[in-house]
DNA sequence: AATGTAATTGCAACCAGTTGCAGGAAGAAG
DNA sequence: CTTCTTCCTGCAACTGGTTGCAATTACATT
């Protein structure tokens, strides 16, 4: 837990409780690469500490969510997925409805989108990770042919 | 049900069958404006016909969404709505996390955001009705001086 | 009008996620 | 180190949505 005062601090500022259920959640978050269920979550923390339950993964996720700190996102598998969100490594999805292919979708796209909703509306808009539906270019002629 | 042939011809050209519980779901959908859930179709077509079940009404929301007819929205109130799609009436929404204030979004935005994406990438976004998540005016001001 | 086939239905069981509640723990203050 | 308040946890019950299945129905073919 060493590597985690920052976000550690950042919690504690904004009135929340650090307990250990909450570090280890954080933790499985923070040391892993992708997207996660929560299942996937509270395998991974029940597996040090048996205990914990899922409404408290869940309501930990949420907290997370609130302060943007993860993002979560439907991608259309049918459990929603969490991953940590690093400033430097933004990025989307878009995932073919036919095929459920899913290719990255660089955040230049939509960090102009937001910066336009933000100029002309004064909304500012959460651009953490997107999925987008639609139909891949191999999709789309299939069903052309067809 | 005068009004549906064109749409009951584009059902059964995709090779579905239009059943009488489909007709009705349709109907609530097509007469009505606004965002509905699951369940207030249900209650709609359960008037007409009491022994029809909830699963047979996501089922059908299930073919019209794929068939692009209705879109399927998280508005972030728990249950998800859904719209019967009208091209001349396309438009997103902008809900505050903090306040859950819900406003417009024009179209055009996101329409250029989607054109973008097929031009660069060749994928085809259903840009139907979106939900952006984030910050109002009035609750960026706020945390600003709290 | 009768037949055949594939899609659809209602049911019941199920899965993902949420919520109310009473006991328990974090952390601020003395 | 004790006290106090507030937040958090685990539990159990619940809601929204999905799925497998056997019976039924739409509708194309004859």
């Amino acid at each position: 837990m060493s590597c985690e005062t920052e976000t550690v601090e950042v919690l504690r500022e904004a009135g929340h409780k650090l307990t250990p259920q909450r570090l280890m959640i954080l933790s499985a978050l923070r040391h892993a690469e992708g997207h996660y269920t929560a299942s996937e979550i509270y395998d991974q923390v029940r597996a040090e500490y048996p205990y914990v339950d899922i409404s408290t993964v869940y309501r930990t996720l949420g907290v997370l969510k609130e302060m943007r700190l993860v993002s979560e996102t439907n991608m259309g598998t049918g459990d929603t997925t969490y991953e940590w969100v690093r400033e430097h490594r933004r990025h989307h999805h878009l995932i073919c409805r036919n095929c459920d292919a899913v290719t990255s979708l660089d955040h230049q796209y939509l960090e102009d989108l937001g910066a336009e909703i933000l100029a002309e509306s004064g909304f500012k808009p959460d651009i953490d990770h997107f999925a987008i539906f639609g139909l891949c270019a191999a999709c789309q002629e299939r069903s052309r042919t067809a």
